[in-house]
DNA sequence: CTAGGGTTAG
């Protein structure tokens, strides 16, 4: 008998413990955890005495016939002046009865029999009917019954009540309940623990502003319920999630909050403080970044690598060499050790910077140890220094350096190859990159789409467009298949060569093969096909890019207006314009010049003054090719002139100086209308304001001079091409070899084709 | 750490 009581009785006192509300844990809601490290001070012991009174109550409560025969000795154990009391007697009673509604009803039976109605019982005994709702099944439901029933009864509620209801309101999503509960609460018994129960439930909901407000609260001077690790823990776990259903935080927001939690001893941990760097950073919001970081230090907070790291990469972004240095200097002052992260951010920095030799440099004295610490270079870092290697075109120190980091037991992988396939690619080296992808597949280090991009462009651009395209064919049907960017490129390849077919077909197999194009590919072909001319496949192109959901940007546009004007077809240009506007995408200085240019071809210079005059109220200033655009109309339409008024226009004002180009029009349109001396002229000003003569420019000399027969000064001419090693073309060469050995003078041509020889071999 | 693609005008 007394052994089973003994054990009855271990057993209760494990079954209180178990039913204690800030044990139960509830799977949904993870920082629970973290929200039991300070729950509610739970009540003390009941006395010894009173124990034996509780349980003799709750037998009572629960005999099935209690109503008559027990309900005189239950009043008599309850509310007899011999009876000890305690304010968590009823509390106590009803936690142990059986059911919510059972509780409940002892509620009932205190209300309209107890002699006093202490209100502080009353609420303290309604908190165990929760607890009980809250383990019964359908709590969610009983919990919102009881707590409108409270209401009714007009039963205050106590701090854990309150509690266990605002996460049940919360699991439920009743925001305004919440707030409710929250708002209802005597502020005397508010703590630390409810308020980070209120704000965790305001962020999960979304109602980041009302947990905002909760949290201002807190961080008042004096709050009667003051910040703890928890509360910065729950707002910063919130302010630096992702994305926001209904707002999200500006940076400024955020620090400023970390600012005002950090003065009431409140810092973000490492992970999170790491984490709001980076956020920063990304923002291009590197000086605040720096400054957090700096704040959290002078305060004394814990600051790992990582958050250094972060800060770095950032600063690395901005190229802010200065604070690079001065961070790293710091972290070793506080000890904080760098490690190969912050080595390769640095490293990383030099190579980008194209400072290789540097770079290398410092991999050695990392590898020495001469940096403060010893650190091994991972693959990362070796890929680092041959990318920038490969990127300043010493591609074959690259090579090297595979061999080395294979001696220093780093295995190359997908990234080291492509980096030296893209090297060698870019250097004109195809067959030594086609090795290269051999060499990888050999070791069994596998290609990836980027190795396919970079072969497959590799090759369009030193015209093998065809090998690319065998080379794709292989790699797919081998099951590495590619992705838009090949496809672009190899559209684009085949557009360059005014191939338009090939591109389209490629264009088609791409949407056969479920290759989804994105507006790229779209622009791509839009450009081609508007620059071969080829307006209705362009409209078509157009038609399919807005069917998948993209819109036309203004280079877009700008190409088809383009195209559009060079058919002839103004009516759709000015179709595409009226377009562009209603959709919002704004006309650039290319639109206008586009239009001012094709205007003033026609003729029609009265427009296209009225066109330049709207660009400039649209605030675009024409530039050297818009007078580029007029001066040559003029000169088409044989108004040279008005030409050369405009541009000695410019000449005089300062803001726009006329260049090569707008020469190059002048000079040529004048040799061929016989005023040769003022295109020598015009020679000569170049050579005084510095504008350097092109091919272009040349050419048009020689035609001219050769057309009046002036030898001297296309020997002349031939002398200064030679001295500014510009180099003669197929047209250079026709023009001149025609007449100087018409003239006999065979052997001053043989002089100007050696001295690029000599000039090629002592350069 | 690697490619990344369309840039239109004289």
């Amino acid at each position: 008998m007394n052994r089973s009581l003994s054990s009855s009785k271990q057993s209760q006192l494990l079954l209180l413990r178990l039913l204690e509300p800030q044990t139960s844990t509830v799977p949904s809601y993870s920082l629970l955890r973290h929200l039991c490290t300070e729950p509610n001070p739970p009540p003390p012991p009941p006395p010894q005495d009173e124990d034996s009174l509780i349980t003799k109550a709750v037998q009572l409560l629960q005999a099935p016939e209690n109503e008559n025969s027990g309900s005189t000795q239950l009043r008599q154990l309850l509310f007899s002046s011999s009876s000890p009391s305690s304010p968590g007697l009823f509390r106590q009673i009803a936690r142990r009865l059986n059911s919510s509604s059972q509780a409940l009803k002892f509620f009932d039976y205190i209300q309209s029999n107890a002699p006093s109605q202490d209100l502080h019982s009353l609420s303290s005994t309604f908190q165990a009917i929760f607890e009980l709702a809250s383990r019964e099944p359908n709590s969610q439901e009983k919990l919102l019954e009881l707590y409108r029933t409270s209401k009714e009864r007009n039963v205050p509620l106590t701090i854990n009540g309150a509690t266990l209801l605002v996460r049940c309101l919360g699991r439920a999503r009743m925001v305004d309940e919440v707030l409710g509960v929250a708002n209802e609460l005597d502020s005397s018994l508010k703590n630390t623990h409810f308020c980070n129960v209120v704000i965790d439930v305001l962020f999960r909901l979304g109602y980041a502003d009302y947990a905002h407000n909760v949290v201002d609260e807190m961080l008042q001077p004096n709050a009667e319920c003051p910040p703890n690790d928890i509360t910065g823990d729950i707002v910063f776990a919130a302010l630096l999630r992702r994305e926001w259903p209904r707002r999200t935080f500006n940076d400024e927001e955020i620090v400023g909050l970390v600012s005002k939690f950090g003065e009431c001893g409140v810092f973000l941990d490492s992970p999170k403080l790491t984490q709001l760097i980076t956020k920063l950073c990304r923002n291009r919001n590197t000086n605040r970044a720096w400054d957090v970081l700096h704040h959290v230090m002078k305060s004394g907070g814990a600051v790992e690598t990582a958050s250094c790291n972060a800060l770095l990469t950032g600063l690395a972004r901005d190229e802010d060499f200065e604070r690079m240095n001065k961070l790293t200097t710091e972290m070793i002052q506080m000890d904080i050790q760098p490690n190969v992260v912050t080595f390769g951010i640095l490293i990383n920095r030099m190579c980008k910077s194209r400072r290789v030799d540097e770079a290398l440099e410092f991999l050695e004295k990392m590898k020495g140890g001469s940096e403060g610490v010893s650190v091994e270079p991972d693959v990362i870092m070796y890929n680092t220094l041959i990318d920038g290697l490969c990127k300043v075109g010493r591609q074959e120190e690259g090579l090297s350096l595979m061999d080395q980091m294979r001696l220093n037991k780093c295995v190359p992988n997908t990234v080291t190859y492509n980096c030296l396939i893209d090297g060698f690619c870019k250097a004109g080296e195809i067959e030594r990159a086609h090795e290269l992808f051999d060499q990888m597949n050999k070791e069994r280090v596998f290609p990836n789409s980027i190795t396919l991009n970079t072969l497959v462009d590799g090759m369009c651009r030193h015209g093998r467009i065809n090998s690319a395209v065998e080379f794709f064919n292989d790699m797919q049907s081998n099951g590495l298949k590619g992705n838009a960017v090949t496809y672009t490129t190899v559209i684009k390849a085949f557009c360059n060569v005014n191939n338009i077919d090939k591109a389209m077909e490629f264009f088609n197999q791409m949407l056969k093969v479920g290759c989804t194009p994105d507006a790229i590919v779209y622009y791509t072909l839009i450009s081609g096909l508007s620059l071969a001319g080829r307006m209705d496949d362009a409209s078509c192109v157009v038609s399919k890019l807005k069917e998948a959901g993209f819109c036309l940007d203004t280079v877009s546009y700008n190409n088809l207006v383009s195209g559009f004007c060079k058919k002839n077809k103004l009516d759709r240009a000015y179709e595409m314009l009226k377009e562009m506007e209603q959709a919002g995408v704004k006309p650039d200085s290319f639109t206008y010049n586009i239009l001012i240019s094709y205007l003033s071809k026609t003729g029609n210079f009265k427009i296209a003054h009225t066109v330049m005059r709207k660009m400039v109220k649209e605030g675009i200033v024409p530039t050297v090719v818009t007078y580029g655009a007029l001066i040559h109309a003029y000169c088409l339409n044989n108004k040279i002139d008005k030409a050369m008024k405009i541009f000695r226009d410019l000449s005089s004002a300062s803001e726009v100086a006329p260049n090569t180009v707008i020469y190059n029009i002048l000079i040529d349109s004048l040799c061929k209308n016989n005023d040769v001396e003022l295109a020598l002229s015009l020679m000569h000003d170049m050579k005084c304001k510095g504008v350097r003569p092109n091919i272009t420019t040349y050419n048009a000399m020689f035609k001219g001079l050769r057309d009046k027969n002036l030898l001297e000064k296309a020997f002349e001419l031939m002398d200064r091409m030679v001295e500014q090693a510009c180099n003669p073309d197929y047209i250079t060469m026709e023009v001149l070899t025609e007449w100087l050995s018409a003239v006999g003078e065979t052997g001053k041509l043989k002089n100007f084709v050696e001295g690029y020889e000599v000039s090629a071999s002592s350069g």
